[in-house]
RNA sequence: GGCGUGGUAGCCAAGUGGUAAGGCAGAGGUCUGCAAAACCUUUAUUCACCGGUUCGAAUCCGGUCCACGCCUCCA
């Protein structure tokens, strides 16, 4: 097996191949930070984290790079709204971000370039550009793209100028350029910029969207890189634009595989603010759902299909979660000596790690990779009914689990485990004794007050196991 | 109008020609003082609908219905 990408310039399911062995240049599509993001923006970071943990796993040296797009419209427009300037109003959001994938354990890029630290290279691109004369100085003094003079314009979305509607959606700003299909460089500034602008050869003004882009990914990719990824929203104009900028100005082939992951749904409807299902990643967490929760279902369909985003699904997600907890304890309790069960441990993990792997190799399947890790926890817990297993073992399968979660980043393998409080052992140490004196009903009772106190009781042969259980 | 995606069990979701993965929820059983967890059994003669191709179709072709996305700055 190879890892194989469905890349959307031939429309087709690729193997891949770095342009270096070993190693993968992979350019991501990050926030623009005038708000908080939703969780449809996090569903194409999840997807992101899924391919870069990947690639990771077979064995690539991955070098990400994630814009902030920190000016544009709706900066200006919310911060100046927010009586704020610019960069103080984009920090906020910028370290709201940050914080979000923490809470979403998704693993940090290796750059993060802020647009307003790269405007010079952005305007050292346009300059090629114009030299080039791919580019003009409109009317309003706007430097804007000809799509005329690139004929390949339209080769990544397969979209044929000359057939779509034309005028329909063309604000009245935007009468400087020559052709209606031309997008902006560098828009000259305007009133509503107020203090937001920067000195350019072509006056006052600020980067359009795609050059920023552009500009950044060749700055730390070079003009020749491997994969660049976004939500399927982005595919028209934006990426479209980009390889139009980069191959125009660099005259190289700008990336070589490009990959889009579908909208997310909420109760099979697009999230609207109109429509009350709109949920940033806080308003989830104010309901009472944790970042893994969150992370698993975001995960769990594959990145090309609609993912239907419902609360019945976490709470879905959260008996998945529980359950693949309840198996690492499980394991971890059996901590003996010895090689009891070792060849069918051996076994076992030899199984589920090549149906793992080729899950993920297949376009990153991972309802095949999650398949593979239920069946690996259902033949492991067979044996553990069965047979029994030794300690040597035990760490084989504990190592798989650990392989396995470098990819879904979801499974608590080291002392993530919260400690039984004080108050709550006392409760078990209290129900234990009364058992002892077969005074059940007190028993059940404690056992009641454990359980709305957020703990489950197991009693096993080894003894009362205490096992922390989200509120619901 | 142009381009594109999808409709699989109560729910989520794989499967692109060989006789429906996996999960959640539900049911019965083993275990247990009772539970929980785990294990065993069980839950789609059928893949939106209608035709066609084929020995064989959820998968290919044609049509119909429905949902969704993009068509200048929304992941």
């Amino acid at each position: 097996m190879a890892l194989k990408f469905y890349n959307t310039l031939s429309r087709k399911l690729e193997t891949y191949q770095s342009i270096r062995p070993g190693v993968t240049d992979l350019y991501t599509c990050g926030p623009t930070v005038y708000n908080y993001a939703h969780i449809g923006n996090f569903r194409a970071y999840m997807f992101e984290d899924i391919l870069r943990r990947t690639l990771a796993y077979c064995g690539y040296t991955v070098r990400q790079v994630m814009n902030l797009t920190d000016v544009d419209d709706k900066t200006i427009r919310d911060s100046r709204a927010a009586d704020m300037d610019l960069a103080t109003y984009t920090r906020t959001f910028t370290k709201a971000f940050f914080e979000d994938l923490d809470t979403l354990n998704i693993e940090k890029a290796e750059h993060y370039p802020a647009a307003t630290d790269h405007v010079p290279e952005m305007i050292a691109m346009i300059d090629t550009l114009l030299d080039k004369g791919y580019a003009y100085v409109g009317d309003d003094k706007s430097v804007y793209f000809s799509i005329e003079r690139y004929p390949d314009y339209g080769k990544l979305a397969r979209i044929d100028l000359s057939q779509q509607r034309s005028g329909v959606r063309i604000k009245a700003d935007e009468y400087g350029k020559e052709s209606v299909a031309d997008f902006a460089l560098w828009k000259h500034w305007d009133d509503d910029d107020g203090d937001v602008y920067w000195d350019s050869p072509w006056g006052r003004g600020r980067p359009g969207w795609h050059i920023e882009c552009s500009a950044m990914s060749v700055k730390y990719l070079g003009n020749h890189f491997d994969i660049h990824t976004g939500g399927v929203d982005n595919l028209f104009p934006h990426h479209e634009d980009e390889i139009a900028q980069c191959e125009a100005a660099t005259g190289e082939k700008f990336v070589n595989y490009w990959l889009h992951c579908a909208h997310l749904l909420v109760n099979n409807e697009k999230m609207s603010k109109s429509a009350g299902n709109f949920y940033t990643l806080r308003d989830l967490i104010k309901k009472g759902f944790d970042g893994r929760e969150i992370r698993w279902l975001l995960m769990s369909a594959h990145y090309r299909q609609h993912l239907n985003f419902t609360l019945e699904g976490l709470s879905a997600a959260r008996s998945v979660l529980r359950r693949i907890d309840d198996f690492v304890v499980r394991l971890k309790e059996l901590s003996a000596e010895g090689d009891a069960g070792l060849d069918l441990a051996t076994d076992v993990v030899e199984v589920s790690r090549l149906a793992f792997r080729k899950g993920l190799e297949d376009d990153l399947n991972m309802s095949a990779a999650i398949a593979a890790y239920f069946d690996f926890m259902h033949r492991v817990n067979k044996a553990v009914d069965e047979a029994g297993l030794g300690g040597n073992a035990i760490d084989l399968l504990l190592n798989f689990c650990r392989e396995v979660d470098r990819v879904f980043g979801v499974i608590h393998l080291g002392s993530a485990e919260p400690s039984v409080p004080a108050a709550i052992q006392a409760l078990a140490d209290e129900r234990l004794a009364a058992r002892r004196l077969r005074d059940f009903d007190r028993a059940d009772s404690l056992r009641d007050d454990i359980h709305a106190a957020g703990w489950r009781i197991d009693d096993t042969p080894k003894g009362t196991r205490l096992v922390r259980v989200s509120r619901s």
